[in-house]
Order: C-alpha cells, then sequence, then structure tokens
DNA sequence: AAAGCGGGGCC
DNA sequence: GGCCCAGCTTT
C-alpha cells in the first residue's frame, strides 16, 4: 500500500481556516446548521460574481425579500430591481421562479432535489446542502478548479478530473466547512495571478509550486471574441420619466430599457426609421453615443430624442441595465451644459 | 461540447 | 486590453 501524499492536508486547511476565514453575511454564526434561504441566495449571487460585489447585493436583496415567501409573492419587477446592476439577470428570473415552487412544495431536502429547481446547477446545489444540511458533496468551482489542478500540477483539468479530485478530497466530517476553506484559500491564497505560496497552508502539498511556475496553473480558456453591436435607441421623455420597454430575449431580458434597434450594415438612418415607424414618433435629434462593453459585446448606441404620445415611465421604478442608465445621463449631462452656459 | 449571458476589478 | 469571478441554461 503506497502512502497517502495528502494525508496531512485537511487539518492543515482547516487549521488555516480557523484563522483566516472571511467574515460574510451569509455565514452570520447562527449556531448548527445554517438558514437554507441565505445560503441559496448568497450562492445564487457568487454565480461568476466575486465576493466583494456579492456582500452588496446580498444585503440589499435580503432587506428586500427577507424570507422565501417574501420573495415568492414579490412581483418579478421588484425582484430586478433589487438585482439591477449585477448581471446576468436570469439569476434573479429564476430564483424568482423556484421560490415559488419552494412555498408550494417545501424546501427541497438534498442534493437531487435542490438540482430539479431552476438556476441551481451541480456547483449550487453542492454548496447549499454541504453548507445548509452537511450532505456530503464536494463543490466543484473556479476556485477549486484552480487549487487542485496545483496541487496535482494538471495544466488542463476537465470537469470530470476536477470534481473526481474534490470527492477524494472532500473532508467529510465537515463537508460545508471544508468547501468554504478550499474556496476561501482560492479567493484570498492560491489567486490565479501571482498565488501567494509563501502564506499557503497547501504549499508542501502542492506539485505547481515544486514545478516553479505555480502562477501557470491551470491553462487559461479560450474565450469568444467580442462582438462589436453598434445599435440605436429612442429617448422619449427625460432622465427622470420616458417611455420604456421590457427587453425580451436573452440579453438583458426582463429589464427595462429604451426602445433599442440594431444597425445592420451600417445603416443607421434605416435602423431610426424602422424605430420611429413602430413607435409613431418624429422630430429625432442625436442626443449622443454611449459605448458599453459586456463579456462578448461591445455595444455602440446612438441614442435619439423624439416625440411621440406615449406613457413615461419613472425612471427610478424600473430596473434597468447600466447600458440604459449611461443612455439617460447623456440628457443630464445635456441639461448640465445648458445650465452651465 | 459550445455558445450565450453582465458587470466590475485587477494586472 | 485581457482575464477572471462560489455557473446555469440552451442549443
Amino acid at each position: 500500500m503506497t502512502s497517502d501524499p495528502f494525508l496531512f492536508l485537511p487539518q492543515a486547511l482547516l487549521a488555516w481556516f480557523d484563522e483566516h476565514a472571511r467574515d460574510l453575511p451569509w455565514r452570520a454564526a447562527s449556531p448548527g446548521r445554517r438558514d437554507p434561504y441565505r445560503v441559496w441566495v448568497s450562492e445564487v449571487l457568487l454565480q461568476q460574481t466575486q465576493v466583494v460585489r456579492g456582500k452588496v447585493y446580498f444585503e440589499r436583496f435580503l432587506t428586500a425579500f427577507p424570507d422565501v415567501a417574501a420573495l415568492a409573492t414579490a412581483p418579478i419587477e421588484a425582484v430586478l430591481k433589487a438585482w439591477e446592476g449585477c448581471g446576468y439577470y436570469a439569476r434573479a428570473r429564476h430564483l424568482h421562479r423556484a421560490a415559488q415552487v419552494v412555498v408550494r412544495d417545501g424546501f427541497p431536502q438534498n442534493y437531487e432535489e435542490w438540482l430539479a429547481l431552476p438556476g441551481i446547477g451541480p456547483y449550487t446545489a453542492a454548496a447549499i446542502t454541504s453548507i445548509a444540511y452537511g450532505e456530503e458533496r464536494a463543490v466543484n468551482d473556479g476556485n477549486v478548479r484552480r487549487v487542485l489542478s496545483r496541487l496535482h500540477a494538471e495544466k488542463e483539468p476537465g470537469e470530470l478530473w476536477v470534481q473526481a479530485r474534490a470527492d477524494e478530497l472532500l473532508f467529510r466530517a465537515d463537508p460545508g466547512r471544508w468547501n468554504e476553506a478550499l474556496m476561501d484559500l482560492g479567493a484570498t491564497v492560491c489567486t490565479p495571478k501571482s498565488p501567494r505560496c509563501g502564506v499557503c497552508p497547501l504549499s508542501s502539498f502542492c506539485q505547481a509550486r515544486k514545478s516553479g511556475r505555480p502562477g501557470d496553473f491551470p491553462t487559461p480558456k479560450r474565450r469568444a471574441p467580442v462582438q462589436a453591436w453598434p445599435a440605436v435607441a429612442l429617448l422619449i421623455g427625460d432622465a427622470h420619466a420616458a417611455y420604456l420597454e421590457i427587453r425580451q430575449g436573452g440579453l438583458l431580458g426582463g429589464l427595462s430599457g429604451l426602445p433599442t434597434e440594431p444597425v445592420e450594415d451600417g445603416d443607421e438612418q434605416g435602423a431610426l426609421e424602422r424605430l420611429l415607424g413602430r413607435l409613431g414618433a418624429r422630430h429625432a435629434r442625436l442626443l449622443g453615443t454611449v459605448s458599453h462593453t459586456m463579456t462578448h459585446r461591445q455595444v455602440t448606441l446612438r441614442v435619439y430624442e423624439a416625440q411621440a404620445d406615449l406613457p413615461r415611465q419613472a425612471i427610478q421604478a424600473h430596473a434597468l441595465s447600466r447600458l440604459d442608465h449611461k443612455a439617460l445621463s447623456l440628457t443630464r449631462q445635456a441639461q448640465t451644459a445648458l445650465f452651465e452656459m
């Protein structure tokens, strides 16, 4: 029988976590098991979102919807308003739908039942059930992937490989604490660039460190190139109240925004005329141009002011993307410029 | 298996 | 400007 090179690794990590665990609002010490609702909301907020940002939205969201019943009975517009600016808005829509299922059927009691809810995938189901229920589930997220890639000096860890390594390393006496410890280590010590191996409790176990270039693990994933996305938008109203449409489809779906039309083949006039025709608007005047970068799109929005007999919505009461807020701020700048003249 | 989906922080 | 973030859903 060969000796296990990771034999003393669990103590090392858990001792480090005793000292260095981050103080996060969803970890608030309710003795014993933690409130599944709070863990759930935090885990969804933290999907592809850094902890420092997630914190702010967690407080905001829990104030608006203190429990699952409050969330389930709220209108979707209110849920999106609480999520406004956080991105990946499908998370909020799924969370809202799932809350209604939970109010009807009760809280899921295990991994499989959580996985069946909208917006809950393998990571989130493992996180919730290990942290709130003590179920023996190893999480597999970006932190775990990076830490394990380095521990084993595996430059291109696949999903199945990471899950298998995480499963065999899982500290089964306290799975939730173990998962949190591994993720905290990845977020604060075993960072993507310039890992702080000098203070890492796992450095003596780490093959990547032994290689001398721990930062080279894992190999960066290839990303789709950013696409240019030219469009025109119509402002009917002002910065405080304007005609808004609820965006359909994937991009910013469910959010309110200025009526927008994509520019095809560089034909801005054509796009503008389609927009004016659709809304029965007239007297378009260029307000300005807004640039907005998303992960996979570079939006250039030409914003026109126009008149039309259409209802104006209070901006403050609706959830808008950063893009639409930028477009609206064009009028403020125009007003400020006039005022200063 | 790959693409689509926000926004911000950091190098 | 590139890369990453407590990923999930759809195709």
